[in-house]
RNA sequence: GGGAUCGUAGCUCAGUUGGUUAGAGCGCCUGCCUGUCACGCAGGAGGUCGCCGGUUCGAGCCCGGUCGGUCCCGCCA
């Protein structure tokens, strides 16, 4: 009978088999004490004596096992079990030891980013790195629970296209059969185009930027949660969604992930709903109260600004979010809906960030959906339409008002936990240095 | 692309004013240990001090170059 770890205190007195990897060996002459992590937790088991006494010599951390014996209450306590070994198998050949110790998770927070991500294969079996990716999973779980159930659709878009999305950030090139590719930079287009399909549709999936940024918010390659959706008033609509739908990941994280989370001492923010600030507002009270460095004639939001608009928001509003609406026509792709400034100019545009703690981990708007005036915001930024011309045939065949938005996975995960780096939040990730593991 | 900073054992680090054989903790190996859970005790292996050149009687340490990393900014999620 092969049970799991979590299972083993319903079976006191009896015959179980159990597997998984050896994480700790504490030998005391003829006695050895093993702990062993399958992928429920973790279970103790004893050798003493017989053959699995010759065998136990040649355990090395991590080597795979499977143990059979009886369960039996640990000495003095009444509520843990351990295993006494009757049968020992070492599932794998004699192996070299680990070059990192993954047992103690404080050895592990002690590990320089290089190393850790270096040693990635075994750095990755440490809980608490591992718990990074469990919450990832439980979030990605509940975008995908809470979108179905909301009627949207899950679609998976192309990430070999022929042309960029947004004209600023650097794409990879590729040699597609001998013509010029690029690895897409965010599913946009592709999102749009469907959401003429099926009105309301989402994809998690990986983009891909060749800028050459080095920092700890950053990645080369990430996994992108993205959202579309037709017949909406404005870009409120948004804003009201994703409110409900961060509400729903992170009470999954809570409900999921309780063990994870206290491993990181992350505490899962509470909220009803989310303060906005417009963007020139922002700059303002940058500028004004928050005693924001910048020496800029036109000054735009750097990363010291949304951590004050953060620090602010926490203080102000008791929130851990902020989002930052009407940004300029400037600081935003062509086909971002235009909106009036103050004055009565198309300046701004109907979209907005998300900031949590101090980080933008959202971006999303309005998007313009009648054709012509898609036709006139490319040819305002001295983009040819004629390269386009894909795209816009959904515009040329009828798009509702529609908009939507992508989180940055990873970002998110990071802000949560309290990490140092993106990177920690990526399985195997990609920057500017770094193609391997 | 701009700036700052760091390279010493498998990992994390110390290394005095330039001085003889470069250290610590953890890990690893050997031995002892029958209730450990950061097990304990005794012993041991492991280093071209990133690399090249220079100054010096003498360089881990000073100087120049080079390679690699980390962080910040720009840009973005």
């Amino acid at each position: 009978m092969s049970i799991l770890s979590s299972e083993i205190g319903a079976y006191a007195g009896k015959q179980v088999s159990l597997h998984g990897h050896v994480q700790t060996i504490r030998s005391m002459g003829g006695l050895t004490f093993l702990v062993i992590r399958d992928r429920a937790g973790i279970f103790q088991a004893v050798v003493n004596g017989g053959e699995p006494a010759t065998l136990v010599k040649d355990v090395t951390l991590e080597m795979p096992v499977r143990i059979q014996g009886t369960v039996n209450q640990l000495p003095k306590r009444t509520d843990a079990f351990e295993i006494a070994a009757e049968k020992l198998e070492l599932l794998s050949e004699h192996l070299s030891p680990p070059p990192v110790e993954i047992a103690k998770s404080s050895k592990m927070d002690a590990i320089s980013l290089p190393t850790l991500l270096d040693y990635r294969p075994l750095t990755l079996r440490n809980e608490k790195v591992r718990s990074i990716f469990k919450i990832e999973s439980v979030f990605c779980n509940a975008f995908r629970t809470f979108l179905n159930k909301d009627g949207f659709v899950e679609i998976h878009t192309p990430k070999i296209v022929s042309t960029g999305t947004e004209g600023g950030a650097q794409l990879f090139r590729l040699d597609y059969f001998g013509k010029p590719a690029f690895l897409a930079q965010s599913p946009q287009f592709y999102k749009q185009i469907m959401v003429g399909v099926f009105e309301r549709v989402f994809e998690i999936g990986p983009v891909y930027r060749a800028e050459e940024h080095d920092t700890t918010r950053h990645l080369n390659e990430y996994v992108s949660m993205d959202l579309e959706m037709g017949f909406i008033e404005n870009e409120q609509d948004l804003l009201t969604l994703q409110t409900r739908l961060l509400q729903s990941m992170f009470n999954s994280v809570e409900e999921f992930c309780a063990a994870e989370l206290s491993l990181h001492d992350a505490k899962i923010p509470k909220f009803e709903s989310i303060p906005q600030i417009q963007y020139v507002d922002a700059i303002e009270l940058l500028l004004r109260k928050l005693s924001w460095k910048n020496e800029e004639a036109e000054p735009d939001l750097d990363p010291e600004a949304e951590r004050l608009l953060c620090e602010y928001a926490a203080k102000e509003w008791q929130s851990e979010f902020i989002y930052i609406t009407g940004y300029p026509r400037t600081v935003r792709p062509f086909y971002a809906m235009p909106m009036t400034d103050k004055s009565g100019k198309l300046s701004l545009t109907k979209s907005f960030d998300l900031l949590f703690r101090g980080v933008e981990v959202t971006t999303g708007g309005q998007r313009i959906h009648e054709p012509n005036m898609l036709i006139e915001s490319m040819q305002g930024r001295g983009l040819n339409p004629e390269s386009y011309l894909d795209y816009l045939q959904c515009f040329r065949f009828g798009m509702p008002p529609h908009g939507g938005l992508a989180i940055g996975l990873e970002r998110l995960a990071k802000q949560l936990l309290g990490l140092a780096s993106t990177k920690q939040a990526a399985l195997f990730p990609r920057d500017r240095n770094r193609l391997t593991p």
